[in-house]
This record gives C-alpha cells, structure tokens and sequence, in this order.
DNA sequence: TTGGAGTCAATAAT
DNA sequence: ATTATTGACTCCAA
C-alpha cells in the first residue's frame, strides 16, 4: 500500500534564468571510449540533461525511502545487486549493498553522493525498467550456459567475435583512475595480499580511537610498531574508521521515531564494547527525564513516518551550519542521554571529539578567524 | 598535507 | 550464489 516514491525529479525550470546552455560535448556516442564528465550511463530515458544536471535539480529525496524500496523490488524480483549496480548505478556489488544498508541522509550528501540515489529514484519511476534488468539478467544467464557449453565439449573459444553481448551496457564507466599497477600478463608477481586486521587488532585500534580520534603521526606510528602494521593501514583504518562511525550517526538520526510497528527490537549489540575502564569518557549521561527535543534549532527530524510520508518541507535550516555533523555542540552533550545503547552515547561523544578537533586545530589558526555559522 | 567522501574489489559470511 | 564487510585508493578542498 505505502508506495508513494517520493516526488518525481522531473519538471525542470528550464532555461528561465538559465546560465549557459549545455556545452555540447563534441564526443560523438562513438566507441567504447571513456567519457570522462559526460554521463557514464545513459541515463533511462529522460531528456537530454547528464545525470549531474538532474542532481543538482534535484528535490530533497528520501534515501531511506528509496533504498528500502529498491531492495523491496530487488528481492521481489530476485535481481541481484552486482546486476543493478553495474547496469543501474555504475556500481560494484559491495558499493551497492553498502548503500543499500546504510544510506546517508541527502542533505548530508555531496553532489556526487547523490548520484546513485537520483539513478535509483529515476529507475522506480517506471516499472518497466525491473522487466528490462529482468531480461538482461535472463541474457547473461544464456551467455554463462553457452560459455560452460562450449568450455567443456569445444576448445575454441569464439570470444574474438565478440558479440558484444550486454556486457557493453556500461559498466566500465570508472574508466580512467583504475589503471592499476600490473598484474594482467602472466606476471607471476603478487597480489597484494590484502591485509586482514586480527580481531584483537581492531580492538586496540578501536581503543585508541576512543582516546583519540585523530591521532598525530607520531601516535599513528606508534599505533603501527605496536600492532606491527604498516602505517599506512593505521592511516587508512583511523580514515575509514572515523568515516563509518560518522554514517552511523546519520542512519540513528534517520532511524529515529520508527513508528511502525514494536518489530524487533533493533537493539543489535553490535560493538562488544570492549569498555576497559579506559572510558575517560567526560560525557556527562545524567538521565534526564523528558527527552526534550529541537528547541529553536530543530535539528534534523526525519519526519520518517512509516510510510507514505507526504512533502516534508521545512528542513532547509537544518543543514545550517553543517558542520561534517549535525547537531550542535551543546546539544550532543545534553542529548547524550540516553541509558539504552551506550555505543550511541559512545559515538556520540565521538562525535564531540571530532568537533572539538576541529575547533581546536582551527582556534591555533594564525588569525583570530571567526566562526561562520 | 590532512581529512572527508565515494568507491573498488578481495574475501567473509550467509 | 548473493550479500556484507572493510583495507586501500582516487579525487577534492582547505
């Protein structure tokens, strides 16, 4: 019943005011050649605008919305995500499934960010798109069983011909950037062995974020001789680290005031919160009775009503002064309240840390410089 | 250079 | 077979 896809993103303003017309990019649709600004994928049907155009016209769209009703449609429909991700979105499988899982919130969102999600609510738009990705999901299983056919009785293998297949459709929009070091002849170097954190590893490298969420290098390689990593992988883990705590604030912000109905309690112990007292945790935790909420400033309340959630509006101050995180200062530390998951109150103050860093680091800053919120 | 955003792609887990 | 996880890499802005 709740299907309501959001507003369209059609309806564009035209050329009233229009800047500049499109400059006509003198790349014919010639070969398989990497188009390097153009629109990667062709973009269903729509006018002749790139997708970066239709982004930046974009309405506010719901990425919790759409990506719960793409995996609705996905699994209906028993398609899989590497086959909408390369032919949809110009994704691979695990970049689909993550933001599938874990979609941010769009005004948290660049413009490149919101990408996938205008592509997704574009192919929601029509229904005949599912019967598409259907037949070519039906080719590329014709194409594997003759490969397999022809492996084992015929030596010959016909791929010169080429027959261009479906595998054309675009995947390779990536192009330039991906030009890896060697390894396509018969090098018999090595592949990176990919490195592979012990649990115990991450467990101190979790520790050590809780202490300090950005460490200096000389931290970085102590970290590293320690563990006996390289100090790139500490590098990579605190940047990575940092990135995904951060998203998961987003998506409880977004979670927040699930109505619906008492499902499971998504409670998802999830971090063994391995708490060895080190906690120095300096956020307060009083509990408070009321959970009073956005005072003046009312932070970003996803009005995500289950379901057919009309036009939400309002909104636009959210975003106001938008630090990588939301919220305000005062607010984290009051609203830090909340008995139940202390990962929250422990991302949170996360959280914090990353804002005091960066008040800090801009507060040594030559000029007096002053905040501009 | 540092840090953030997006992804890739190997490999874990279902 | 698919989907989930995650270290590393590219691109960018400050």
């Amino acid at each position: 019943p709740l299907s309501s896809a959001e507003e369209s993103v059609k309806s564009l303003g035209d050329q009233g005011s229009g800047a500049g017309m499109s400059q006509v990019p003198p790349r014919e649709p010639s070969e398989p050649s990497e188009s390097q600004p153009g629109t990667p994928l062709p973009v269903p049907g729509h006018s002749g605008l790139s997708i970066q155009e239709m982004v930046a016209m974009s309405p506010e769209l719901d990425t919790y919305v759409i990506t719960k009703k793409v995996k609705e449609v996905l699994t209906d429909n028993n398609l899989g995500q590497r086959l909408f991700g390369e032919t949809i979105l110009g994704l691979t499988q695990g970049s689909v499934s993550d933001l599938l899982a874990r979609p941010k919130p769009w005004h948290k969102l660049s413009l490149k960010g919101r990408e996938p999600f205008v592509r997704m609510q574009l192919w929601l738009q029509d229904p005949r798109n599912v019967e598409k990705l259907m037949d070519m999901k039906r080719m590329e299983k014709k194409a594997y069983m003759k490969r397999r056919h022809s492996s084992v009785s015929e030596s010959q293998t016909v791929d010169s011909l080429s027959g261009g297949d479906f595998s054309q459709g675009g995947s390779p929009q990536h192009g330039l950037g991906h030009h890896m070091h060697q390894q396509q002849p018969p090098q018999q170097h090595l592949k990176k062995p990919r490195v592979v954190l012990a649990p115990e590893e991450k467990e101190a490298l979790k520790r050590a974020y809780q202490q300090k969420p950005y460490p200096s290098p000389k931290t970085i390689e102590e970290l590293a001789s320690q563990l006996n990593l390289k100090t790139s992988t500490v590098i990579n883990w605190f940047h990575n680290y940092r990135s995904r705590i951060r998203r998961e604030l987003f998506i409880e912000e977004i979670q927040r005031g699930e109505g619906g109905s008492p499902s499971t309690r998504a409670g998802k112990a999830s971090e063994g919160d391995s708490c060895d007292g080190t906690e120095s945790d300096g956020t307060v935790e009083r509990e408070g009775g009321s959970d009073n909420r956005d005072e003046g400033t009312a932070s970003t309340t996803s009005s995500t009503a289950a379901g057919t959630s009309s036009h939400h509006q309002g909104g636009a101050l959210d975003s106001l002064f938008s630090f990588p995180e939301s919220g305000h200062v005062s607010s984290v530390a009051t609203t830090a309240r909340n008995p139940r998951d202390s990962s929250l109150r422990k991302k949170k103050a996360a959280n914090l840390n990353n804002i005091i860093h960066r008040l800090e680091k801009a507060a040594s800053k030559d000029e007096p410089h002053e905040w501009e919120f």
